[in-house]
RNA sequence: UGGCCUAUGGUGUAAUUGGCAACACAGCUGGUUUUGGUCCAGUCGUUCUAGGUUCGAGUCCUAGUAGGCCAACCA
């Protein structure tokens, strides 16, 4: 796996420096936090490679740490889910924690700012709370409790901890400074009544830790070296530091929140609130869609593991606003599958084409190639015979040169077969062409070797024998908005940029050799695009998923037209 | 009205820390090709503005401008 000297991020800086300035490689140490209370998306995935990334250049441990702080958002059914994403995605965490794992330790902690004078507990509404918390450029008032004795403060602490309050009457706050310009700074909570069940600790507890409080504490005892996260945490920062000043000893290694920029894909949307809605309102049909820019709806998609890593690695990391394209991705995922994919003939549009001079009841049995980029792909068989499909897009009346396809009285090769022409074509009443009628050359046969087999024709086209042939749904998806940045018009909702388009279902027409298809094997329907077997596939129904269509330089040349 | 962060081609990220602005994608032009795919070659185009320091500035200083974030008992 040794990669040319790459350009290193400026996270990657940050750590050089600190290990040129003495700090000792075997305790770089790093993790990935998510909150269990919702699925995994292509952000995250960033954030994944991000952190498992260094943990491998630096051949550091990477904790998976569910925060779960919060027992009325959070499930074991997300952690599950997050669990396979991540392996999934080829990342292998060095210990499974949970912030709920330290419930006991904070508490203690928090015990001793109390007796410090440093926490005290408050008794107002949220809403005095907020009246006092001041504004950006005013500063905020103290809480008539805010000099509650040590005593006072222990013992109704200890009684919110037992259980003998109502949810929102009391609250643990850190004791700072209430005239900060850093509104985190003034007061914080770090404790607040909740009697509700935890997906790990159930009834145990009924306060339970705020995110500040929790997350660099939880640092601190995995002794995470850099704990990275995005930049809408960066006014945290100064608080993470304020708390881990009350515990920190010098022995030990001390973490440091650094923050990057969240990668945004265009034509999508990422936030819970809104993928939900997504989900609700029926516009896809699960939090695994293979148009939900999820893990999971990736993974159905017949997105790769390494498609998204490269993606990860390609688009880097840094501080400033951005907007990736999906192109980029998608670019990555056709540079995966075109090595891996086995090349396969489907024909989804169909046209029959009579080859009127192959014998009638005639079959035979031809060598395909499954990868021409990689020999040892190997090959395989693939039937012919007199009636065949093509694609109606393939064929013309008439065309100019430009048209590399079939046409009245023109030539094509049929890919791994015979040279035909187009001799007449018949039509409905409507004009609709419903059949055409070839001829063929028997010598041209593909790899025969034959004078006739050399000739250079200009265009190729796939076909599948209709008598062979299988039928399948095949799921055409494309972009979900057709906006590329759907939630951030100030005048306008996300919802109105959902493509209507995104989804058509046909039927296609398969060669044989995909019979046995296993779900998620994914192969290249040559001049088409790249697809995946989905898991609704049946015994009796075969389901592909397109995941994306190859570069179509044609249908470029006629836009430009 | 305050604080914090950011600004490099159409997009994303680099630049040996003050020394020839590079890589990938996208675009365009050719070549190869039994996939209008792949592959190969070429090409296009950039340091927010104005001052300053310096032999030399994307990098340092000053002042602007633009964008993002900050007042949940969410994370």
């Amino acid at each position: 796996m040794s990669e040319a000297p790459k350009a290193l991020n400026f996270l990657e800086h940050i750590v050089e420096e600190d290990l040129k300035n003495g700090f000792p490689k075997e305790q770089l140490r790093f993790r990935f936090p998510p909150e269990p209370n919702g699925y995994l998306h292509i952000g995250h995935a960033s954030s994944i490679c991000l952190n498992f990334g260094l943990g491998l250049r630096y051949n550091a441990p990477v904790n998976l740490r569910f925060d779960d702080t919060n027992p009325v958002k959070e499930e074991q059914e997300f952690v599950d889910a997050i669990k396979k994403d991540v392996q999934w995605l080829g990342y292998k965490w060095d210990t499974e924690r949970y912030a709920s794992d330290y419930f006991q330790q904070l508490y203690d902690w928090a015990v001793i700012l109390i007796k410090k004078g440093r926490a005290y507990v408050d008794s107002q509404t949220s809403q005095e709370m907020a009246a006092q918390k001041g504004t950006p450029t005013e500063p905020g008032t103290s809480s008539p409790f805010r000099e509650r004795t040590v005593e006072e403060n222990m013992q109704l602490f200890q009684a919110m901890k037992n259980g003998d309050f109502e949810e929102g009457t009391h609250v643990l706050r850190a004791k700072i400074d209430m005239a900060s310009s850093n509104m985190l700074m003034r007061d914080p909570i770090m404790y607040r009544i909740l009697h509700k069940a935890h997906h790990r600790t159930n009834t145990d507890w009924c306060i339970y830790p705020m995110y500040d409080w929790t997350h660099g504490e939880s640092d601190y005892i995995e002794q995470v070296s850099h704990s990275l996260c995005t930049l809408e945490f960066a006014m945290h920062r100064e608080l993470y530091d304020w708390f881990l000043d009350q515990v920190y000893d010098v022995k030990t290694v001390r973490p440091k929140q650094r923050e990057f920029a969240r990668r945004n894909l265009s034509h999508t949307v990422v936030s819970k609130r809104k993928l939900l809605k997504l989900v609700e309102e029926g516009i896809v049909a699960g939090w695994d869609d293979p148009r939900m820019p999820t893990i999971s709806g990736l993974r159905r998609r017949g997105y790769t593991p390494e498609a998204i890593r490269n993606f990860a690695d390609t688009i880097g990391i840094a501080k400033r606003e951005n907007l990736i394209d999906v192109s980029l991705l998608e670019f990555h995922v056709r540079e995966h599958l075109n090595k891996v994919a086995p090349r396969v003939m489907g024909v989804l549009d169909p046209i029959k084409v009579v080859i009127t001079n192959y014998p009638e009841g005639d079959e035979e049995w031809l060598t395909a190639e499954n990868n021409p980029g990689d020999e040892s792909a190997g090959t395989r068989q693939v039937p012919f015979s007199r009636e065949i499909y093509i694609e109606k897009s393939d064929f013309k009346e008439e065309a100019n040169r430009k048209f590399f396809r079939l046409k009245l009285g023109g030539e094509v090769r049929l890919k791994n077969a015979y040279i035909i022409k187009a001799e007449s074509c018949t039509k409905d009443a409507e004009g609709n062409i419903t059949e055409i009628q070839c001829t063929y050359d028997a010598k041209s046969k593909s790899g025969s070797g034959t004078e006739e087999s050399l000739r250079k024709v200009k265009g190729t086209l796939h076909w599948v024998s209709v008598k062979h042939a299988l039928k399948a749904e095949v799921r055409i998806y494309d972009r979900l908005f057709l906006d590329e940045s759907p939630d951030t018009h100030k005048d306008k909702d996300f919802m109105e940029f959902v493509n209507p388009d995104s989804l058509k279902i046909i039927t296609g027409y398969l060669e044989p050799s995909l019979k046995n298809a296993k779900v998620e094997d994914r192969v290249q329907f040559q001049r088409l695009g790249y697809f995946c077997v989905d898991q609704d596939t049946t015994t009796e129904k075969l389901v592909f998923n397109k995941t994306v269509g190859l570069r179509d330089t044609w249908a470029k040349i006629q836009q430009n037209n």
